[in-house]
DNA sequence: GAGCATTTGTCCGTATGTATT
DNA sequence: CAATACATACGGACAAATGCT
């Protein structure tokens, strides 16, 4: 082995051809494999991990990381939750907060109310295959929902609890791009220093009355899942 | 100066209150001014590049970086190169290919017509401040333009070309991502190992008649722009 | 719970190569 | 050509987290 590119490539090779979970060979042995120094064993497998190829855990070690896609659109209907079942993994959420809270002025105006106007606050965490992966914040227009202490720490999907209590929600607006998440959210979802997160900001409401359900917020981990954003095309009959 | 934690959050609000291109202290200086090695002095630097805050050329240094943001939706019209404009920056555009070829499988489906169908595909590259920022892929459908070999190398926008050709060009659909880029991307953008892009397809059609008229693939680089995905939320008024 | 080996994280120091000015 | 500045690579030491006994 001459330089620390060809390692990259040929650890590359070698990561792509395994399975999601499955172990990498440790910087010692890559030293001893490849005769190269321990600084260039971690460099080379810390920028597999800047491609999110690889997952690096201290005292554990280094595992092969396959991301899973998340299309986000108006017409695609399937929830995180059946994305990720459906490439054999498992996902779970927990709500971690409920509270009321008066409305900031930007929600106020999204959700249609006067600003001051209390809603209902939930914060959620989604864990992938126990991996804490998403963090949501969503705060419910007024009386969208019955009894919500009840139904919100048993459902683990709002959408469900919106239908159950006779609405039909959609996605009427999304905004998403990539940036460094606030602290607490840093925290929430164990991040390594300077990493990014998308942050998809996200209005529901009904198809039907087009009465504005839901707003939300969520800041999901780019080495985990990568989003997808699509603008359908009212040309083109959806697939 | 303790720790290399300590070292990064110091760098980074100085980083912060200069101005996009302003000298950032080399890392001889930081190991000088904070007595720490160089290898930390490195990291350090190399996280704030990392977090799309420094730009770092070898030979030459270390420079602050602004991102700029760039808004996609249906609704929105105005050019990238407006965007820029509008922040101070300077973008220029060049065709660096333009022939026919035979539609490909997809595209012939997204753009309405029989595979094989014979489409002028151009190849263009966005200079942002003179750094190679963002690489189009560009296919028109049969016949939207008349002599493009004369109008292509001379106008910088395809869209106002279409709208000289007497078409109403609107952004129909899109699909947007960040991925690594195809090698051939990755040089022509002259982007550092490991780094990934925006990668934006889109079609564009006729608004009054829907015809499609051209589909396009846009690598675009992380560090210069901010894409910001977005949907319209019919429920309102466009601002 | 304690102890231990393994593995990655954080530092230091040094030397040489390469691109820019 | 020379000086500057970043890139690459070596080596070593210790810290911190994990997983197992």
């Amino acid at each position: 082995m001459t330089s620390g590119r060809e390692l990259v490539a040929v650890l590359e090779e070698r990561v792509r051809s395994m399975r999601h979970g499955e172990r990498v060979p440790s910087e010692h042995d890559i030293m001893a494999r490849y005769e190269v120094s321990r600084s260039l064993a971690r460099s080379a497998l810390r920028e597999l991990e800047a491609r999110y190829l690889v997952r690096r855990v201290q005292g554990a070690g280094t595992f092969v990381n396959e991301r899973l896609d998340y299309v986000i659109s108006r017409s695609r209907k399937p929830s995180l939750h059946a994305t990720i079942a459906e490439a054999g993994r498992t996902a779970r959420t927990f709500v971690v907060a409920i509270g009321s809270h008066s409305a900031p002025e930007p929600l106020a105006d999204t959700l249609n109310v006067a600003p001051g106007t209390p809603l209902v606050r939930l914060e959620r965490l989604a864990y992938v295959d126990d991996e804490p992966t998403m963090f949501l914040q969503e705060w419910l227009a007024p009386d969208v929902i019955l009894h919500p202490e009840v139904g919100l720490t048993v459902i683990e999907s709002v959408e469900e609890l919106l239908r159950g209590s006779g609405h039909d929600p959609v996605r009427a607006w999304f905004r998403a791009t990539v940036d460094p998440p606030p602290p607490l959210v840093h925290d929430r979802l164990a991040l390594p220093r300077g990493s990014r997160t998308w942050v998809v900001d996200s209005c529901t409401r009904d198809g039907g009355t087009g009465r504005p359900l839901m707003a939300s917020r969520a800041w999901t981990r780019i080495d985990v899942i990568r989003i997808v954003c699509e603008l359908d095309d009212d040309f083109r009959p959806a697939p």
